[in-house]
DNA sequence: TGTACATCAGTGAACGCGCGTTCACTGATGTAC
DNA sequence: TGTACATCAGTGAACGCGCGTTCACTGATGTAC
């Protein structure tokens, strides 16, 4: 597993991990298939051998970002001391927003993996090796649902009111228009917004 | 003011209006120097007596595009039934969902016109003639605050929720992973999920 | 154990493209006297 | 009323750039017998 000369050993994987150092601080039009090449020490002819166009490397490693911000949710979500719905719910969206501010290239890169939500609920959706971001906001409204605080019918409306707030949030002051806000300020902010979903989705005491 | 042969008229306005329609179907990153001043009958050299560089086009066209959605707005407030101040912010964030759903590369555009929101509270972030559509969402809240459903120290946060719900949601469903959903569905959700914010916002019964 | 050969994974040079931008310029317009 | 001249608003051709992509190729690797 060396530093083969000629045959590389692993290109495909070099050439994904160079393209996400390029995404990291700018975004998926940080991308070129050129500089790519260049930092994998190839030609760029070589990347032909390995992805379809440039749209398929993007595409690639946006799945990689994907699966980031799905295992940094994840993490948040394992580290709830009382796992009941409603603190899963907050910890899948405060991760959320904190992966968009914290990595925020890669935030937009991760998009393109997203980007037919609707037709991909199929497996083929899933992260390699666990679940989709979206499958883990599910899995929280599941829990809320199991616990008699939301209905089965509402939780479509819960997924796009969740869903919609947080990722509102996490634009508007990742890259956004609100981008300059003190990152002091916007974490208070946040936890004050998903606190705010929380209560919008989740009925707060219990009847019965 | 007809069509002058070789002095223009108003070369300006007519590259922004160009530029406006290279926008409309396909967002900021469509308006190219070249194909403006093509569109506009004139040499690309032409477009340099009247902006410093492309860039200062877009911004021209981004003000544009954000005048047209604070209209927008500005017309589903005037035309509510009962102005109260719930009926204000309903109306605000339906017509930025609506503006984006119908819109989605001025919606994009605007965005450029956008992006010091944070420095740019003061008077020349007003759009030309007209409040920005920041500036009518507060005044919504206002409204809120006048009829006490609504502490004054709350608007800030306000402010917050509501963009971002409102923000998320139209930028999902007009050309994010959601922008598949069948018009009829997402006009309901949008409706639903304004409703929530509303809710979230405002204290619905007034004490005393 | 050695040779022939298919396959694989790269090379190196070049392509056409369209972009934003700059050059020195020229024809039209308006104003002073 | 006519002329001289400054200014304005365009022209036309060209620039360098870096991109994604394609060409025919060659050196390395693995396998069959």
């Amino acid at each position: 597993m060396g530093a083969h000369a000629y045959h590389h050993g692993d290109l495909r994987a070099a050439l994904v991990d160079a393209a996400l150092e390029l995404a990291r601080p700018a975004g998926a039009d940080a991308i070129v298939l050129r500089e790519v090449t260049r930092r994998a020490g190839v030609t760029p002819r070589a990347a032909y051998r390995h992805f379809a166009d440039r749209d398929d490397l993007v595409r690639a490693v946006a799945q990689r970002a994907l699966a980031q911000l799905a295992a940094a949710i994840e993490q948040r979500m394992d580290a709830t001391d009382e796992p009941d719905g409603r603190a899963m719910l907050q910890a899948v969206g405060e991760s959320y927003i904190s992966f968009a501010l914290d990595e925020p290239g890669l935030f937009d890169v991760a998009f393109f993996a997203m980007d037919d939500m609707l037709n991909a609920r199929a497996p083929e959706s899933a992260v390699c090796g666990g679940l989709s971001p979206f499958q883990l906001l599910e899995s929280a409204l599941g829990a809320l649902v199991r616990e008699g605080r939301l209905s089965a019918g509402e939780v479509g409306d819960a997924v796009i009111t969740c869903w919609s707030g947080v990722h509102g949030f996490a634009t508007l002051t990742s890259r956004g228009p609100l981008r300059e806000l003190p990152r002091a300020l916007v974490d208070q902010q946040s936890t004050t917004l998903v606190a705010a979903l929380v209560d919008a989705v989740a009925v707060r005491t219990l009847a019965g």
